[in-house]
DNA sequence: CCTACCGATCGGTAGG
DNA sequence: CCTACCGATCGGTAGG
């Protein structure tokens, strides 16, 4: 009457041996297109940021995240050293997508641009960094900062810096124009705060879209465009 | 050669039964202040507050707060019926104690205060409930609100808002005199999301007061004092 | 990448 | 409030 000790077996678990006649008879094989691509790590980072983003790091477990991807309990460590590997890989690889899109999305300013337009560039990235289409990655850096270990903080604080150096010249201008009143390295902690912060309150599917989000927040800090 | 299954046994192991006339030499007795007040149970909160915010509830675990408040690992639960309801505990608590604090300081204020001394007396209190003597308890408010149970949440949520009402008169009198450029109820979010977020980057044993912290914020949301 | 499993830890409890 | 323990879960691994 005891639990079994062992993960549960797969779906159908008729014969036990892997007699070679039932070679094509056994698990079901997966859909072609998750098969022999170098992809099922990607697919394990993408379900794992889903879950540590809905549930936390702590409490999702190695074998949840199997399961999202499709896989055995043991599978995962055949692609991460470790839980906290895959945690470090989920942070790194949403910020490095987040300073890449940032870059192009201040390439794309005008050259003249004035810092207010840059730094409504900037506020609305992030909230599409928050909350756009894989915005799973951000949140959970936000949220297990301190899940990571020392060393794998030290390595994304470094990615990290390269998504917050463009704020500072943008918010000088501002403060050298009169148009920010606070000092502007503390300005941006309070900035980014705010926004990181709406990630608790803020619903995309509600009525208030993104674009009035970002406005309101720049209306809060430099005032409305003039 | 395995590990033992059960707790660790206590310093002095010398003798296993309670004879009666060893009772004097038994374990050593509680310091005489901890013993036979109530407040034992106030003890877990404050031990349970400090683990729960250095290291977070899932990974402290129910023995650590026993043993931090000099217990044995099973008595925890003679005071709380779970894990759960002592984290709930905690939240309350801190909660509690930060909305009658702010009534007083709002009540210290002259009845003629302007918005702007309004507003500053509510930042520089909520910089006080963050890290101010016992600031354990809001910062765990903060960071493990996905750990509570959703009747817990609600419960917590009622007292949240008694703490966040006198926020809005003092936000609309500054958006209606133009010094508060946002939407109220939205500047809101951002402004408390801004001060909430400190935690994550402000040392209080650094160089910056928090005077000067909340000075600046305040410089940024509706600029320096006139 | 799966099978089958280990050792450790954890929340919680019966009984005193 | 302690003793002694249970059942479950979890991260991780050897071997194929």
């Amino acid at each position: 009457m005891s639990t079994p000790r062992s993960d549960p077996p797969p779906v159908p678990a008729t014969q036990a041996l892997d007699a070679p006649a039932a070679r094509l008879r056994g698990r079901p094989r997966k859909a072609l297109d998750a098969r022999d691509d170098g992809n099922r790590r990607q697919l394990i980072i993408q379900s794992a940021a889903r879950l540590f983003r809905a549930q936390g790091f702590d409490a999702t477990s190695t074998r949840d995240i199997a399961a999202a991807a499709d896989m055995r309990s043991g599978s995962p460590f055949y692609h991460f050293e470790s839980k906290n590997a895959l945690l470090h890989a989920v942070v790194e690889e949403g910020l490095q997508r987040a300073v890449a899109r940032q870059q192009q999305v201040l390439q794309q300013l005008p050259l003249q641009a004035p810092p207010q337009e840059r730094l409504a560039a900037l506020v609305r990235h992030h909230f599409e960094i928050l909350f756009g289409a894989d915005g799973d990655f951000i949140p959970v850096m936000l949220y297990e900062w301190r899940s990571l270990t020392p060393p794998q903080r030290a390595s994304i604080a470094r990615i990290k810096a390269d998504y917050e150096a463009p704020w500072m010249p943008v918010l000088q201008a501002l403060h050298a124009a009169g148009a920010l009143k606070a000092d502007p390295a503390l300005a941006r902690m309070f900035i980014m705060g705010a926004l990181n912060w709406s990630v608790q309150w803020y619903r995309p599917e509600g009525r208030l879209s993104l674009d009035a989000l970002a406005a309101q927040a720049l209306d809060l800090f430099i005032g409305p465009p003039t």
